[in-house]
DNA sequence: CTTGACCCTATAGTAACTACAGGCTTCATA
DNA sequence: TATGAAGCCTGTAGTTACTATAGGGTCAAG
């Protein structure tokens, strides 16, 4: 299978596959006799496993120790079950940070009538003062981090 | 007052503030003879504002939005009320998609007992299929967009 | 034998910073 | 007056997970 073929099946691109395999998420496949890239059913599953990883909004660092515990068969799946209860605490903590911007974005929402000049609005007066305490103090920066883009 | 000072006090670094006066958020200040940076009060205010609408979440491209909105003062603040909107929805849509990506966490990490081989493990078995469905097939990508890093 | 679809490598761009390297300036202290 | 630390300057490279070229080779059909 060809990359192309690959990229179809996994619904993915030619370029992230390359991407991948140049970050180490997926071995070097053989080549053809013309240089092409020839994948087997094994590439297959591991991408399928990678892009399905992402869907789940994890890091390649993530899915590394994945797939490395997936392949020292020697270990047992508690390091699985860790790096997925960690996963998911970093899902929740951002949909917490997430939470308290929507509520402080409702607040600020609300202080503008909406037909005033810019300089009587409720809204920029709102963002320019002192915001009342960064979202969550104890991470090591400002709060709403890590959510952009 | 120079940048040292202006960082301690909006809660920034000099690396930063200089980074926003590159991006055209912040203007230029004016120079001492020895070509540095001296801020009027006018700079710590919009700073301030520029900090928090980043600990909103707000891109770059919305606050240029709002400072420019802020700057025409023959502008009335609809659009300012829109940017926020705009950007309330896109922070509640994001919560959306990773409520989604929480339940299905949860489903996939009660899928291994955890002292299995890996080779029988639920959790590596579940991400190795076709997952059910991406979360938001109407969005251009697969839904998990938008939340890495 | 040429056209078009595919493949290859290598490089640059994205967002919003962060972290140097290498070099001035300023200020307090010895 | 010398010196050392702290602060400032510019410019560049690194971060994440891709995406988008540029410039070229390969292959099958007509």
């Amino acid at each position: 299978m060809k990359i192309g073929e690959l990229a179809e099946r996994t619904g993915t691109t030619a370029e992230t596959i390359r991407y991948y395999e140049q970050k180490g998420l997926l071995p070097e496949p053989e080549r053809t006799a013309a240089n092409y890239r020839e994948y087997a059913p094994e590439h297959e599953r591991r991408l399928r496993m990678i892009r399905n990883c992402r869907t789940l909004g994890m890091s390649h660092a993530e899915i590394l120790e994945l797939l490395s515990a997936q392949d020292s068969d020697s270990d047992d799946c508690s390091t699985v079950n860790r790096i997925i209860e960690a996963h998911l605490e970093h899902v929740q903590e951002k949909i917490r940070v997430l939470q308290q911007l929507e509520s402080a974005l409702h607040t600020l929402a609300g202080q503008c009538s909406g037909a005033n000049g810019t300089d009587a609005c409720g809204i920029l007066k709102g963002l320019t003062n002192r915001l009342a305490e960064p979202v969550h103090p104890s991470a090591h920066r400002s709060g709403a981090d890590d959510l952009h883009r």
